[in-house]
DNA sequence: AATGCATAAAATATCGATATTTTATTGACG
DNA sequence: CGTCAATAAAATATCGATATTTTATGCATT
């Protein structure tokens, strides 16, 4: 964990956009990743260090991250990286399942076949991508990743407010960093994440719903004890 | 309209926190009623002399601005105010009530003792305080605001979801944002909010979920002519 | 040993200058 | 008249210095 975190990631080289937003997006990866912890103190000459980038883009960053909910702010103390509990990992997935049932439910109901379409291809490229990068031991895919996050953003694609899609991928990312930070065994999801899909394109909201949900509380599960102990 | 907008609202005189902080607090307020009008562009310069700091404190307001939703960030083109429009004030509208559906559900649920008392208590004030500044014509009366925006959320206080709190808090700002832009007539919501509250203290879901959305509703409809003609 | 105070060191937040990018203007050409 | 290119003006974004605030340290007192 101290090498992970004192080893510089990489530099802005060929910015696009702003020094701020590049800061800005590897910072927020960092984070949700775990390899800046919960709790750590983001001072911001380590973190000109770090990303190689002068103290406004820092400041910049941090107050957009802040509000994010990764970021704490506190005025005139600096910034910190947001902590982690079982208390808090509840109160997330709690609030998910209540917002991605209404949003299923919407999609479902909304949803014509582009969103069928985009949803059966986002499952598809899933189900082709495997879930660890070893095959001996577990490691965390970054290519599954992307794609995960993708296909349960596609579930909700068509429940028509760009609202409570804001909200879900910011609970998605959160949860989702919570699964990094534990210690996570090898698991399949990709019955789970089939049984989802299957009962969304075939327009069944109550088993969509209640097979989504019981996906996301038997993750909860299985991280529980370890996201005890890194609290 | 013009002249409300060169008009300087006042300084951080007296300074709490930080100066970025201030005028984070002064530029949301001026946004949400309308000083700072939909579409206009911020320019740093002039925002430097309308609150009197330097360029690094409002752009870092900027920045948590715009993830508010009330600002619009482009990279290399600076910040706006975020347009309304009757589209968007129909998705809002829509989004608060699931949200709020839910929010409501769960206090009524969850909510104990203090959580009713702390309800009608901001019922009783809210009820005490004139709708009107004026008796004659209708004018804003910013002490029924800020009654008014504790009344909504105390209904929902009891949800134990700090995340949905934050949602709803936000979708409560934005929508009576719309509400100030608004030509609003003279209305009085106080029958509608005592049987919102009635039904909650007398824990009944769906009758405080059906004048809740109603409540909503009527006054989208209400501004919804006026919004049009100002987007 | 615990508490309080003063001072030094470290960190945070802001300022103003300046580098970079965007926008506006003007003139040439078809 | 419309389009394109060059240039000037305006605006955005960043830098580094510095003012302000917080934290750490050392010493004295109870």
């Amino acid at each position: 964990m101290a090498s992970a975190t004192l080893e510089s990631p990489g530099k802005p080289d060929g910015v696009v956009g702003t020094l701020a937003s590049s800061v800005y997006d590897m910072m927020r990866k960092d984070i949700l990743k775990g390899d800046l912890p919960p709790g750590e103190k983001l001072r911001v000459e380590y973190l000109r260090d770090r990303y190689g980038v002068g103290a406004s883009p820092i400041r910049e960053a941090l107050n957009r991250l802040s509000v994010d909910g990764v970021v704490v702010r506190v005025d005139q103390k600096g910034f910190r990286v947001a902590e982690v509990s079982v208390a808090e990992l509840d109160e997330l997935i709690k609030t998910r399942c209540w917002l991605e049932e209404t949003a299923i439910r919407e999609s479902i109901a909304a949803g014509d076949d582009a969103w069928e379409e985009r949803l059966v291809l986002a499952f598809h490229r899933l189900s082709k991508t495997p879930r660890s990068a070893d095959q001996v031991t577990y490691a965390m895919n970054p290519d599954w990743e992307v794609l995960h996050r993708a296909f349960h953003l596609a579930l909700i694609g068509a429940c028509e407010s760009r609202w409570l899609i804001s909200y879900c991928e910011q609970l998605n990312d959160l949860a989702d960093r919570y699964r990094q930070l534990a210690a996570y065994p090898r698991r399949n999801e990709l019955d789970e994440h089939k049984a989802i899909m299957d009962a969304a394109v075939n327009r069944k909201p109550d088993d969509a719903v209640e097979v989504l949900v019981d996906h996301y509380r038997r993750t909860a599960d299985i991280i529980r004890d370890s996201v005890d102990q890194i609290s």
